[in-house]
DNA sequence: TATGAATGAGAGTTCATTCAT
DNA sequence: GATGAATGAACTCTCATTCAT
């Protein structure tokens, strides 16, 4: 009954560890092509060659495996941001680094990037995915309490509300997989770059 | 069988036309509270306080009720869009108007809009919905001209990628309608100006 | 939502009322047949000449047949040895007529019969069938008040556990099913008599 | 391959000696407790502390568990029962010892009585289950058979089917598992002697 | 003896859709 | 326009069983 959490870290890389984080490497690309609920259990199957009775050998429900390959994301991601708020003190200095390291958690899962953006409803919606909510909302108000530390040390502007900015660039951050190219001729570097930018500074040429 | 096409502007309104607008405003709150799939017919007519079944009388196909619920909306934005953009020459105001016109659809239609923001995945999948996808793909190229003949003619910067801009803007745009307080305590045009200030002129105090 | 509870009195005979008794009628059987657990809602649908898919326009779900194919005879079972009870003083009379009332009840519903008889293991685990269990226990509590009183009052022997007694004969009862030539050439009322002498006077020849 | 059937004397104890009778002596408790269709390979493995698919080093199948807990009570009841025959001459007084002999193997084996009671209907419709329907006919004949002498040699009534009679106090003590207290308050014997005179001396009190 | 992964059939249930009334 | 019954395909999930290790 005691599993271990995928380590993130491998679940979407091409040498995937055990079956488990195997299955859930495909499972993801299926969720993130087809949308959690239009994805069945047998197209997981079918793509992980296996049949869908099998699946149920490594989780216990579809929704399980949801939880199971966006959880340790989502962990990963908020230890990031932990470090770079606690890194670094100037706070538009550290919300670029936020978005880069969001960008970077972006590019080296791209699947659960796509979910994360796409299926709010489902988060907010079915029950046993509600930790997920739960646990994008902590990351987000890592990043609030960023631009709110920056509005009143006057560094950032005061007359946005931080709920609004930071909900527009963490959106515009998840998002950017449905752009970014299949295999990196713009890195995410440069994407990220450009979305600091544009979220600092904005589009106007002064 | 030759039907109008609901009026966009009646459709979510409280004095729906036809019966046909009411069961598609009716729709538009389920598919927007529970997704697209995980809709189903049934809680639509179990809203619209008919069997399932009836439904079938007014359209042919659940596919049929998102089109017909959404197209008109992108239509009467795309619209809106050409008309600002007609009316204006300055790229930097043209872009803060259409931000305007584009929030007021939102608010206007905010079931439409979350759907619009949220079912990319199915757009793009579910062949019948295959139109939504594409003039919602015209909408965004509207605003791309304008970012592209401001960036041309020097008031917007060159050093941003007018796609990943306007992506990131028209986004933030479209989903707001989940951060939207129910009952307008914020109104639409305050968030449309913060979100015009924040994308012009950027997050930074200076 | 609101269904009229299937009535009793037809739910086994030739001409059922509705769809709906039809199909209990015909879940009865089978249910009698193969066990609550071993029988499929395509069994059940396949002799009712339908989809299995089908069943569910009518029924919540095989439980919920289960519960509507029982708790009516239950309940019709109930007011008779409430009417048995009340009418008659003697004690020893009571049973007999008790005895009597539930043959006919066997002998309308052998079905029913059949499943009360054999499934109690089912009653006892199957959450949404408990009702079933608690309902057979009330009719069963009916008959233990009259071998009380009658225990009390003398013309009942106190040497036995009441409790004992009653559960032994509400099984032999309920179990005739299992022996009733298929159609009756030993009518009810004389295996109902063989039963009530059985018990009341002993197998002993004096 | 060759294996011993298991013992039924030890099947149930405390101290069960070898592995397989281990095994079977939950797989008697997860029988009783869920029903043989409802409990599952698993639930018994589980219990055994053994992966479900390592049970089949032990047995062939699931029906073969059943039929190797069942059989070798039924063989020792049926034994003691001839023995109880041979003995005594009196018919009464033997289907006393009848009725004790039945409590006995009923209070040394509780599950495999309680199974024997609930789950005919899988005895007659489970073909690898057949024979222990057939060997609890057998063992049931040689009920009938004392009473049949009974009658005939006048000190039993001879206004009652023996078939029938024989069911009813069959089934009391086979059933009296249910109702037996977990650990022997009221001891096996006492509930024989109950039963016994129950069915030979009638509940009336004269 | 046991594990762990898989099979394959089938379970109960859901759901968009059809159609006679 | 609506009902009520039904379809048929697909869904998630279960489970007895197999087998390489």
């Amino acid at each position: 009954m005691a599993r271990r959490a995928a380590s993130p870290t491998r679940s979407e890389g091409p040498a995937a560890a055990s079956r488990r984080d195997e299955i859930l490497a495909v499972a993801g690309g299926v969720f993130a092509r087809k949308g959690l609920v239009g994805a069945t259990v047998r197209d997981i199957a079918d793509e992980a060659g296996i049949l869908s009775g099998s699946l149920y050998h490594h989780f216990e429900s579809k929704d399980q495996m949801v939880v199971e390959l966006l959880l340790p994301v989502l962990a990963t991601q908020n230890e990031r941001y932990r470090e770079v708020i606690a890194r670094a003190d100037d706070p538009v200095e550290t919300l670029r680094r936020l978005v880069h390291a969001g960008m970077r958690g972006v590019a080296e899962w791209p699947n659960v990037a796509r979910i994360l953006h796409s299926e709010s409803v489902q988060f907010q919606t079915n029950e046993p995915l509600l930790v997920i909510h739960e646990r994008r909302q902590d990351n987000r108000k890592l990043w609030v309490s960023v631009v709110r530390r920056g509005m009143r040390e006057g560094t950032l502007r005061k007359d946005l509300d931080p709920d609004l900015a930071v909900r527009a660039i963490f959106d515009a951050v998840y998002s950017s997989t449905r752009w970014l190219p299949p295999r990196g001729t713009s890195s995410p570097e440069k994407i990220a770059d450009q979305l600091a930018r544009l979220f600092l500074d904005g589009l106007s040429a002064t």
